[in-house]
DNA sequence: ATGAAAGCGCTAACAT
DNA sequence: ATGTTAGCGCTTTCAT
């Protein structure tokens, strides 16, 4: 934030401690050449005027360093948390830095914490984006008006946006999922999904039931919040309208867990009355019993392509306006609860 | 990171555009006063030549800006995410931002990630450091050496060698758990401690007990690591140990999500047989069955000390040396396990 | 051991 | 509508 009393500054420090500035330089970032009572005084001065170096004047000298903002819209749901982690991780490889941006439900916040972050970082990576995120984001900063910073979307569409995106490849995961809940005997398969994103999972989880002559009717499927209260309710609903069904594929690790509450509480076991699969592979999947059966997405593999792809753009590598497309696919863990 | 090549600047832009560089300044940022043509020719060459604006120097002529870093061992343990994310949204209400620091449990590593963070920021927030994270930051970091940034430790004592903590009063926090395990006719209380952290909880549990004439004996305590197979195992060996024992209260809620799971293997009933509480009162402690009471903390309020702490130091207001200490107390949430 | 000068890349203020 | 001059706060030569 700009403040607004003028900070001390080390020209500050230099004139009441009588000395040049890069006196006050050198006695306070450890350089050789300054006498020891020289260095004293200079040190006394600086915490007597709380004297803070200009990140910002310290960075123009040094040369530029990259720094990407992390968007998100909770970073309390547990899959943002795993993504984060690899990317600061990755990044931090890289010599980048990551800024956490947080945006919350509340609209106006998040436009606000979008402008505010938006002229800190190099580049932004978008995760998560239910609402129109590209649309809370300051005119400026997209490549329309003018030049904007790369903007690289994680689990987007070509549709978007955005310079660049990577595609979950839902299609295979759903039929690896499906294969193993028919090869395991399952033969009445629900879906739980999610009521307010249009999941290409539902299509490929259709087509596989319809392919293999599968029971299918409207009552196959349940939508509520991808939250676990939402689960808790789908699992209900799924008992009253297909109370025989035997397996269900969940839209994702935490709507999951509220099913297999739902279903406990509703007296059905897992797997044994029901096969549960989730998807995302989070990590709280281990810690529920039954531990959950998860169609996986590799965090560290999403973040890796977030990095080269930002890293792309950086450094002209990637041809401007190519909108490059990343693929990955999703693994079965197999767990207990299917 | 930066930079072996030359980046391209402004003048750049500016030579081959054939104008001036504040033509290009007003031309890219969308300010009055440039001729339509002559600011599309600026923003094509602009592309052309992959320009990116330098942060830092922007940023010296805005003027200040905060950024604080905050770092933690492992983003993935469900206790950061839900202080990153109030800490993130703290923050962006003071104009300041946060970068992440997932240091891990690799020891050069952390270091490396903590050097190169450090001259990124204007403060450090720690919290959860187990292994002395203090002495992993580079010399220089420190107040010791000549400034260093502020650094503010979260779940501190006031031995931690940082300008500022905030303790938390795990004391009063314990008497309640018990007392409410003793309301409901529990008398044979147990305890699942960390094996690497010395905690006062269990000087207040053994004092609680003995205060209250209630069974303690060596076997009451269990230690085992703070994970959520810690927590599994320290359940087992606890049932091995003091069987008839008809309660327990967990170090933290990931250990003891990990209990529920071990006494549910052994055929235990929680709380029937068995009732937890945990300690954290994280969000995950809904998630599961049944939902697990928990002495919880207030992230919020964590989050929010963590800021005043910094701005204190940063403005000035806090005398230098004045080494600040808040404390914070926990309040029991009552769910189903306890 | 210390100081003076130059310059990092940008924007704001003042010309023209 | 465009160019010129200054200056943000710091570090890095280069003097002395």
């Amino acid at each position: 934030m700009a403040s607004s009393v003028p900070a001390i500054t080390i020209l500050d420090v230099a004139r009441v401690a009588g000395v040049s500035r890069q006196t006050v330089t050198r006695a306070l970032n450890g350089l050789p050449d300054v006498s020891a009572a020289t260095r004293e005084r200079v040190v006394h001065v600086a915490r007597q005027l709380n004297y803070r170096p200009n990140r910002a004047a310290q960075g123009l000298v040094r040369g530029r360093d990259v720094t990407v903002g992390l968007v998100m819209e909770d970073l309390r749901n547990p899959y943002y948390p795993e993504l984060a982690s690899a990317l600061s991780r990755l990044a931090s490889e890289q010599g980048w830095s990551v800024i956490l941006c947080d945006i919350g439900d509340d609209e106006e916040k998040a436009r606000a914490r979008l402008e505010s972050m938006v002229h800190r970082v190099d580049a932004l990576v978008l995760t998560g984006c239910r609402t129109d995120t590209v649309g809370l984001l300051p005119g400026d900063a997209l490549r329309g008006k003018a030049l904007g910073i790369p903007i690289v979307m994680l689990d987007g569409s070509p549709a978007d946006q955005v310079d660049a995106v990577v595609e979950i490849d839902y299609e295979a995961g759903v039929r690896a999922a499906l294969d193993h809940l028919t090869g395991r005997g399952r033969r009445r398969i629900a879906m739980i999904d999610s009521s307010h994103i249009a999941s290409s999972r539902r299509e490929s989880y259709r087509d596989y039931l319809r392919e293999h002559g599968l029971a299918w009717t409207g009552r196959s499927e349940v939508r509520d919040d991808e939250t676990h209260e939402g689960g808790v309710r789908a699992a209900h609903e799924l008992l009253g309208r297909y109370p025989d069904a035997d397996a269900v594929l969940v839209y994702n690790d935490v709507m999951a867990i509220g099913a297999l509450k739902g279903f406990a509480r509703a007296g059905r076991a897992v797997p044994d009355d029901i096969a549960v699969v989730g998807t995302d592979g989070l990590d709280i999947g281990t810690l529920v019993t039954p531990e959950l059966t998860s169609l996986s997405i590799d965090k560290t593999a999403l973040a890796q392509h977030a990095v080269q792809l930002v890293d792309n753009i950086l450094s002209g590598r990637a041809p401007a306006g190519s909108r490059e497309r990343r693929r990955i696919g999703l693994t079965l863990v197999v767990r207990e609860s299917a």
